[in-house]
DNA sequence: TCTTGCTTCTATAACGATTCAGAGACTAAC
DNA sequence: GTTAGTCTCTGAATCGTTATAGAAGCAAGA
C-alpha cells in the first residue's frame, strides 16, 4: 500500500470514489468502461452496477479529453449568425450529412458563427475541439487564421483555398457556364445575373466588372466567370449583361435588388441567379410584377435545394451533391482525425436540371418541360 | 531550482514549451493569458509576442477545461436529425437567438440530433460541455435521463416537464384556445385540427380521442385541449371536430394529410394547423384542389415565423417570442453555469395575428384584413 | 520442480493547464 | 532603521483520467 492520494471527500463523483468504494483501482474501474477485454466480466458488471446505484455516469469527458488527446467534436466555421445560416437550405442539408459521417466516430458538432470579431475568435481559441470546417468564408476571414494556429485537422468547403488544407468543391465557372449557355441557347439575349454577396458586408446593386474581380467570395467570382465565358461563346460581350449584387443571400433581398430592373426598360428576359435562394426570390418579384414566368421571363437558380423542386413554377437549377458535400467533408475529417494523410478530392461534377422556369424567347407554352 | 519537470522535448507546443523558451515559470505564462493583472505589461508583451513567433495559440483548452471545471459549450438535444430540425423555421430562430445569448459568455453550441438511440447516448455521455438545453423532446425519450445523470446544469424548451429543472415554455391551451375560438367567431362550425406527430414517430391520419391523450408530445396535448375548451364553450361538441395527425412537421406532410379530408364530402370550412409548417400544407392542398382561401377555407396556423407571413395568402396564426425564448433559455444556462438558483419562468403569453388565410363562414370579401 | 504463458488486476507516471501561498525586491511611511 | 505595503514572479499541488509496465495467482507443459 503506497501513498494515498489524498481523500475524495469532494462531494464530486469521480473514478476514484468509485473505486474507493468497490476496493479495486482507478485503473480497473477505467477499463471496465474503455476496455472490458481488460478484466472478468463479472468484476465490470459488478463495477457497472454499482457505477449506475451512486449515479456516476461514467469518466469526465474533460480529463478523458487531456488525457487521450481528442474530445469527440469537430469546430464547424460559419459566417454570419446561425439564423443566417440554418435560412439557407444548402448549408442545412451540408451539415446534416456531416453530421451523420461525423457520427459514426461518435463526433459532435461545435458550432461558431459571426463576423469574425473579438468574441468569435476568442471562442475559437478556446473551443476543445479535434478539428475545424471552415464553411464558406471569403478570404481573409480572421477567423480562419484562428484557426489553423490551432494546429488541428482542418477542411474548408469551397472557400478559402489554403494550402495544405484539403478543400471540397465544386466546377462552379462549369456551373455558371451551363447556367448561361442554357438561357442563350433559348434565345434570350437581354441577360442579368444575380450574384450573393461579393464581398463581406455584400451591397445592393449593379456590380461592375472591377467590383465583380474584386470579390472576396471566389466562389462567385468563379460562377461570374463561367457566365461570362458562356457569353464570349455565342458573342454576346459581357459588358451588355446586367450584374446585380444582392445584400444577403436571401429571397427577399433578391426580389429588392431585381425590382426595378425588371420593371424597367431594358428588362431582361433570362435570369441567372447565383443561388436558388436567389433564384427565388426573382420569381417572387416577377410575381409580383405581373411577368409570367417563363412565358416573359426565363430563370435559372444554382444548387437544386429542396425548395427549388416546390418553387412555383419548378425551377430549372444548377445541380450539385448537397449532402453529399457533407459526408465527403466528414470522411475527410475523420481520417484526418485518425492521422491519415488527405488530399483534396477531384471537384464534383454539376449539372443542370430542366424545370418550368425557363423557356424560350417569347415562348407561349405553357406544357411542362420537367426533364429532370 | 527543484526536480526539474521531465524535458518539454515533444514536440507539441506548450505553456511550458514557452516558459523554458523565455526563461519564467509556467505560471507566469498562464497569467499572461489570463490575469494580465498579475505580471508587469512589459513582460506580458514579451510572452504574447514570443507565443505568436512560435505558432503558440494559447492554453490547451482541454486541459484549462479539466482545471477550471468548464469548457464552453452546451450542448444542445434535437429530436431526430439534424436536416429535421433546422429545417423549421421554429427550430432555427430558437437556436439563433440561444447562440446570440450564449456568446455572451464565450460558449458555444454542441449539438446531438437523433432518436435516442446508442449512438445518441454514447456521444451524449462523452460530451465535454458545461450545461444542457433539451429542445421539445417527447416524454420518456432516452436521452434526456442521459443528460440529467451527467450532473450538469439542464434547461428545458417546452418539454418534457422534469422536477427541478427549468422549463421554458407558452401557454400552449390558451394558444389553441384562441385559434379555434377565433374560428367559431367567423361561423365557422365544420371544423378540423392538424396536429403535429402525436407520439414519436408519428402517424398519419385520423387521431380519436384516446389517441390524442395518449400522446407524448404534451404541447400538443395542451393545445388541442385549449381548442377543445373553445369548442365546448361554442356549444360544439369536439367529436364532430376532425382530428388529423400528420406524419411530421412538415408542409408536405400535412399537405398529404389533408388532402382527402379537403376533397371529400363534408370537407371543414375552418382549419386549425397546430404549426405554422402545417398550415402552409393546408394552403398548398387547398390551391392543389382548386379551394380558395379564405372564401372557401380558413385556416389558422401556430408559432407565426417567418414564412407565414409571406405566405399566400399571409396566415392568422398563434404569436409566440421565438427568437425570445432563445435568449431565455441562454439568460438560464448562464446563470446556472455560474452558479446561481434560477425557476422556471412564467410561462410567455401568446397572441392571435390576424392575416388573410381567415374569413367569416361563406364570405367572398377580398379586402385585406390584416391587422397583425 | 521449473519454466512459460495467460488472466486479472494494480501502482505510477503522464496529459497541460490553473491556482494558491509565498519569496524577493523595491518603495513609502514612520 | 525598521516596518509595512505593493509589485512581480515562482514552486508545488491539483483537476480526473488513461497508458504502461509489471505483480500475483494459477494452469499447463517439459
Amino acid at each position: 500500500m503506497g501513498k494515498q492520494p489524498p481523500e475524495a471527500s469532494n462531494g464530486r463523483l469521480t473514478l476514484l470514489t468509485l473505486a474507493r468504494d468497490l476496493g479495486v483501482s482507478r485503473a480497473t474501474v477505467s477499463n471496465a468502461y474503455n476496455r472490458p477485454d481488460q478484466l472478468s466480466p463479472a468484476l465490470r458488471a459488478r463495477i457497472l452496477a454499482r457505477a449506475d446505484e451512486l449515479g456516476f455516469s461514467g469518466p469526465d469527458p474533460m480529463a478523458r479529453g487531456l488525457r487521450r488527446g481528442r474530445v469527440g467534436a469537430v469546430g464547424v466555421l460559419v459566417d454570419e449568425g446561425l439564423s443566417h445560416a440554418f435560412s439557407d437550405p444548402t448549408t442545412v442539408l451540408f451539415l446534416d450529412g456531416l453530421a451523420r459521417e461525423l457520427q459514426l466516430d461518435g463526433l459532435g458538432l461545435l458550432l461558431h458563427a459571426g463576423r469574425g470579431d473579438g468574441v468569435m475568435l476568442r471562442s475559437i481559441r478556446d473551443a476543445a475541439v479535434d478539428a475545424w470546417v471552415v464553411l464558406s468564408l471569403p478570404d481573409g476571414h480572421p477567423a480562419v487564421s484562428a484557426v489553423r494556429s490551432r494546429g488541428r485537422p482542418v477542411v474548408v468547403l469551397d472557400q478559402p483555398f489554403l494550402p495544405g488544407v484539403p478543400l471540397v468543391g465544386i466546377d462552379d465557372a462549369a456551373g455558371g457556364e451551363a447556367a448561361v449557355r442554357h438561357l442563350l441557347g433559348l434565345g434570350h439575349r437581354r441577360l442579368a445575373v444575380l450574384t450573393m454577396p461579393l464581398q463581406a458586408g455584400g451591397r445592393e446593386g449593379r456590380a461592375d466588372v472591377r467590383r465583380q474581380q474584386e470579390a472576396t467570395y471566389q466562389v462567385m467570382t468563379r460562377r461570374l466567370a463561367g457566365a461570362a465565358a458562356a457569353a464570349a461563346e455565342a458573342g454576346v460581350s459581357w459588358d451588355q449583361v446586367t450584374v446585380v449584387e444582392c445584400m444577403a443571400n436571401e429571397p427577399d433581398a433578391a426580389a429588392r435588388a431585381v425590382a426595378g430592373l425588371l420593371a424597367g426598360p431594358g428588362a431582361p428576359t433570362g435570369v441567372f441567379a447565383c443561388s436558388d435562394q436567389l433564384a427565388l426570390g426573382v420569381l417572387r418579384a416577377a410575381r409580383g410584377a405581373g411577368i409570367r414566368v417563363p412565358e416573359e421571363l426565363s430563370v435559372v437558380g444554382f444548387d437544386d435545394s429542396p425548395p427549388a423542386r416546390v418553387a412555383e413554377p419548378p425551377l430549372t437549377t444548377v445541380a450539385q451533391p448537397l449532402r453529399g458535400r457533407g459526408r465527403t467533408v466528414g470522411a475527410l475529417v475523420r481520417a484526418l482525425i485518425r492521422g491519415e494523410e488527405v488530399s483534396s478530392p477531384a471537384k464534383s461534377p454539376v449539372r443542370l436540371v430542366l424545370r418550368s422556369s425557363t423557356g424560350p424567347l417569347g415562348g407561349r407554352d405553357r406544357s411542362s418541360r420537367a426533364r429532370a
